[in-house]
DNA sequence: CGCTAATAGTTACAAATGCAACTATTATAC
DNA sequence: GTATAATAGTTGCATTTGTAACTATTAGCG
């Protein structure tokens, strides 16, 4: 039984930030540039382009943005006049996100670029593979919710 | 044929980030709080664990942390005194770094506890959909190797 | 040699991110 | 109904991270 050893380009976690790192800053650089958005207004845009009138929680909840997060996306989508917010009338502390033309035009001119490029990333990968990947990437995403936070324990 | 849709939580780049962010976050915290290491340094101290005497550039190389980041690891682990630098006598310019007996001890004591964690997440992975994932992953990281920098073109 | 370019590493500054405190509003309990 | 707690969202501040400029040293080339 071989002790394991520890080497970083071996080890899950190292593998998956490098990979994301890459995928991350190379869209995130097309996306300011062509069309003046950051990662977290792409989100933002991407769930309500889907799913108009969601409340900022809501749309936190989705994207996996915490809310100050997804409230600084809003603010600059807003600002951008991509987004339009009214408050709900039953509670006014809640708010009813929603893209405005100009967003939907952003958002159909990204949408096409965003599945592009990951047409492009899959290329090399069978029609098995990118199963299995799915698959694998399912399953750790429940995981890392299974085991939590290893603060505090 | 169906024209492909864009759903945020089947867009790969996505999955990514969050299952990222998950781990990442998660080792973090432990890391920070057991043995007030960053995740930076942790790589520094991994890489000169198994390859004693390199030079920050050589470090980065191996880490895919850019040469900034490996400065200021370096700074914190010598700070700490889990290493050690020394100039090159042939050239001046470059550092020769090697963990302190101390900065062993950290590593003897983080690296079983790395290794740990990742087999707790690789848990409800079958033998086979571990290799899958390797090999995915692999095929990923060359291919964004590949495509490199979207901007610019 | 002596000048220019390249390399190793650091520093300075700007942008992004995370966390805690705060405001405003609504829900709950008595 | 009023007091307390909970929720939605924002703001301020500290930390992290990225980019570009800078210093020091060596290499290349006439």
């Amino acid at each position: 039984m071989p002790k394991p050893v520890l080497l970083l380009e071996n080890f899950l976690p190292y593998r998956l930030s490098v990979l994301t790192n890459l995928v991350s800053t190379a869209i995130a650089g097309a996306y300011r540039e062509r069309f003046g958005l950051s990662i977290p207004e792409w989100r933002v845009l991407a769930v309500l382009a889907n799913s108009p009138d969601l409340s900022a929680a809501e749309v936190a909840q989705r994207t996996a943005m915490d809310k100050v997060a997804v409230s600084r996306a809003v603010r600059a989508l807003l600002k951008s006049a991509r987004l339009e917010r009214r408050m709900a009338h039953t509670d006014r502390r809640r708010s009813v996100l929603r893209l405005t033309a100009a967003g939907r035009l952003v958002h159909a001119g990204v949408a096409p670029f965003a599945l592009a490029y990951e047409r492009s990333l899959l290329r090399p990968l069978s029609r098995a593979e990118r199963v299995a990947l799915d698959r694998a990437l399912d399953i750790l995403l429940g995981r890392t919710l299974q085991i939590g936070p290893l603060t505090k324990r």
